[in-house]
RNA sequence: GUGAGCGUAGCUCAGCUGGUAGAGCUCCGGACUGUGGAUCCGGCGGUCGUGGGUUCGAAUCCCAUCGCUCACCCCA
């Protein structure tokens, strides 16, 4: 034999202990975004490199260093996508979505960041992401924030999460904020550290958002970016705080929230968690105003935001038990002997037609009754449907329940044993609680 | 890109100062010719990440390399 092929570094294998645990939570997000009226859009993973380029800024890590970025048959530069808003945006303009109309659109999908991999951190990822266009209000801003917030209440993750908000204001605002900003930390060289120093000249704002404690005094006395709003960002940001006060969020005003990639304006936000380390944004987005316009569109409003799923998975690893279960079959069919194991699909057919919703595991490749039982528990199904010899000649089947102590098993006709089934079907897709 | 820690069976790990590999779980079978989850017994499964060095002898010590993990950076 040789040698195994390895996946490559950074993507992850899903395997099925895990995935009923991805299911629960994509099923919840799309059942919330259903709920607000968002509709889905899928676009492709690989685009051309200048969309992002153009539209992450190209000075910034993602663009410079951490994108999968190859020269494919025709000469053209390719990349693999590392986030998903800009195809969103090339997507829309293309196919004229946003001719005056507002759309309020979701994706799902594997992105790709060249990054050394750490926990939370990965070199495919996955987003749902999400994306409003052509609403200029905080109104939407604020219902992002909801419909963060239910995803959370559904998933039960209100108490591992905080929210954080912040206002970039405008273009003009935020250039003349930088000035002065730049200006602030020359002045007070000798007191940055190495990286600061660096980021002095890509990207200054992230000075404001360094985890060195050193740091804490020189960031304390820099000029504060909301000194510099004009009314109209103020009045924003003000709508925005004020809608989240009557729905009854709570969050705190961070004013060294920063955002990574250069489209973002005035609102910003990130839900964060304390219990994965280092990578502790689960959720993050804000207002791209200026980007449609950038990508060459009509200046358009937008806002939108992105969630990690790996990172959302993970605050939800205790539950992996409980997730794999509600995907257990509800039955799992023995069929011992050469006859029964030749009527068992048959027969398992037939119970699928009767039973909607039924999800019934089949036996397949023999096994002695004993091992077949076995097969049946660890399975996880509430019962196992036994065929054997006499219930065959019999036209009955043995229905034995697997997980209640005391109800012991039974022998019936298919009419009743469908009808025992579908009342286990029935009982396990009532809502829990 | 930088730093630290770790690589022994499919999984989780033991293996003391060098004497050429072990447990639990999983899987298969048996005790129990049609009854799982408990117990006991047996079986399958490893060139100790890879390559080199030191040594009579290396999973153990040294060097290199690859991989994983965590942190920095960056970010969802």
């Amino acid at each position: 034999m040789s040698a195994p092929i390895q996946s490559v570094r950074g993507m992850n294998d899903i395997l099925p202990e895990e995935t009923p645990l991805w299911q629960r939570v994509e099923e919840a997000v799309r059942g919330v975004l259903a709920a607000y009226g968002y509709q889905e859009i899928r676009t492709p993973v690989l685009e051309r490199t200048e969309l992002f380029a153009r539209s992450i800024g190209a000075v910034t890590d993602i663009v410079e260093k951490e994108m999968y970025t190859f020269t494919d048959r025709n000469g053209d530069s390719l990349s693999l996508r590392p986030e998903g808003t800009a195809g969103c945006v090339r997507a829309c303009l293309q196919h004229g979505l946003l001719r005056g109309q507002s759309h309020r659109l979701w994706y799902q999908g594997p992105m790709f960041r060249h990054e050394r991999p750490q926990k939370g951190r990965y070199r495919q990822f996955h987003q749902i992401g999400v994306e409003v266009f052509g609403i200029p209000g905080p109104d939407v801003d604020a219902e992002l924030i909801l419909m963060c917030a239910r995803v959370w209440r559904t998933l039960g993750l209100v108490e591992d999460l905080r929210l954080e908000i912040n206002t970039l204001g405008d273009a003009e605002a935020r250039r003349r904020h930088r000035a002065d900003l730049v200006a602030y930390f020359r002045a007070h060289e000798a007191e940055l550290d190495a990286d600061s120093r660096r980021r002095l000249e890509t990207n200054p704002l992230r000075i404001l958002d360094s985890k060195n404690p050193e740091m804490a005094e020189v960031i304390a006395g820099a000029p504060s970016l909301l000194d510099y709003l004009d009314a109209e960002a103020k009045a924003h940001f003000e709508g925005f705080r004020k809608r989240l006060d009557e729905a009854g969020v709570r969050y705190t005003v961070n004013p060294r929230l920063v955002r990574g990639l250069d489209y973002y304006n005035r609102t910003v936000f990130e839900w964060i968690t304390d219990r994965l380390g280092a990578q502790g944004t689960v959720c993050a987005g804000g207002r791209y105003d200026g980007l449609v316009e950038q990508l060459g569109g009509r200046p358009t409003p937008a806002v939108g935001f992105a969630l990690g799923l790996e990172r959302i998975v993970a605050l939800l690893e205790g539950e992996r038990g409980t997730a794999a279960a509600a995907r257990a079959p509800h039955a799992y069919l023995a069929a011992v002997g050469e006859g029964p194991e030749r009527a068992a699909l048959g027969l398992a057919e037939r119970l699928r037609d009767a039973v909607p919703g039924l999800r019934l595991a089949a036996n397949c490749g023999g096994g002695s009754f004993k091992a077949q039982l076995k097969r049946a528990d660890r399975s996880g199904a509430a019962v196992a449907l036994i065929l054997g010899e006499d219930e065959l000649a019999a036209g009955r089947i043995t229905l034995k329940w697997l997980r209640e102590a005391g109800r012991g098993q039974e022998t019936l006709d298919l009419e009743a044993a469908a009808a025992a089934l579908r009342t286990l079907v029935e009982a396990g897709s009532r809502p829990a609680g």
